[in-house]
DNA sequence: AGAATAGGAATGAATATTCATTCTTTGCAT
DNA sequence: ATGCAAAGAATGAATATTCATTCCTATTCT
């Protein structure tokens, strides 16, 4: 269900945070339950992570890696640039949706003043997925000629309301929906 | 600063619930914060809420409500649809930008288990507005065929992703980037 | 005066973190 | 191979702190 596998106490922990956090948030989840949840000692916790604080940034960094590094996998340069937007933005749906505590989890901290500028700061230096892609359209006048941050916004923001909305049950979101869902997408950006 | 005037005890709470939140979020905002920050008593502020959760609930409807009632003071029925939706959108970023302690707080709740069921219900009712806009639109064969809720995430999800962007300083959003912005917007929701 | 409102110290429950102790693995000499 | 010691990992009860809420007193208004 979620990227973690229990094979280590440290994952353990960091599976349990993970799930108990997207559920009941960062007030509803303490460290007992943590400890709990994961099978492990409260001290043990402690091995791994200095503080409650540190154990939900890391938690926070490793999700947003193993995210990237999915998207990127499915990645080809042989394909048009269009095909390789479609690609990537439907993976990144595909990948809200099957992995939606993660999303959850994300979503609640991503705007949260609980992330520390050092976390802030290395989760932007991954690069985000359309950014090189990005460029490669601006180069070849593809685009609209908007600045390219607010082409970017035109990618993400309805691909994350769109899977937010059908892991809420608002949407159902099934392949063809989706191909159609990213031709929306390309009139928004393209000239 | 916010859309609270701290004229009575009760909205001197409230604004400084906002503020602190917006700040340090849920766990870092405590009852003495928010007594010291409005100026009143530890005990005061039980007199106008129950409860810290009933509290937050509450500041989260007014100011759900005062920015819809914002938004719909712009709409006028006798210009075209387009038109319509460019006000609508574009009084929805501004809205956002000019009061972003209030964005902030509302990112934050609305990933949060804080929203009751009765929260979420009013907050629907809230919204349905600007779902019969859409609908109009869809009626009147002017969008593309795609659910209305893929459509609205097509709206929603650029304008939010474009006011966070600015209020974080990655993007400067003026009057003619927001046309501009607009018609990208227009382009993907239309045929 | 009497009633409503405000104040803030006191309370008790909850919680993050520590630490002395126990268990498990590793490395090594015979 | 076997026994033994040292290091590392794990534990969970104890601790100190934090925090929402209460309660009793003070102040303000009619």
């Amino acid at each position: 269900m979620t990227l973690f596998e229990a094979d280590t106490k440290r994952n353990a922990v960091l599976k349990a945070t993970l799930n108990l956090i997207s559920e009941h948030g960062f007030h509803g989840t303490s460290m007992a339950m943590i400890a709990a949840e994961a099978k492990v000692g409260a001290g043990t916790i402690y091995r791994y992570f200095d503080s409650k604080d540190i154990l939900i940034n890391e938690l926070f960094l490793e999700i947003k890696e193993q995210f990237t590094a999915a998207l990127l996998a499915n990645d080809d340069d042989t394909m048009s640039l269009k095909q390789r937007f479609q690609y990537i933005w439907i993976a990144l749906i595909k990948q809200y949706i099957a992995y939606p505590a993660e999303l959850r989890f994300m979503e609640q901290y991503a705007n949260s003043p609980f992330l520390s500028t050092d976390t802030l700061r290395r989760q932007n230096e991954l690069s985000t997925p359309f950014t090189t892609l990005l460029e490669q359209g601006m180069t070849s006048g593809l685009f609209r000629d908007l600045p390219i941050e607010v082409l970017r916004a035109f990618m993400y923001g309805p691909a994350l309301q769109l899977a937010k909305q059908h892991v809420a049950g608002m949407t159902v979101l099934d392949d063809s929906l989706l191909d159609a869902s990213f031709e929306a997408c390309w009139a928004a950006v393209t000239r």
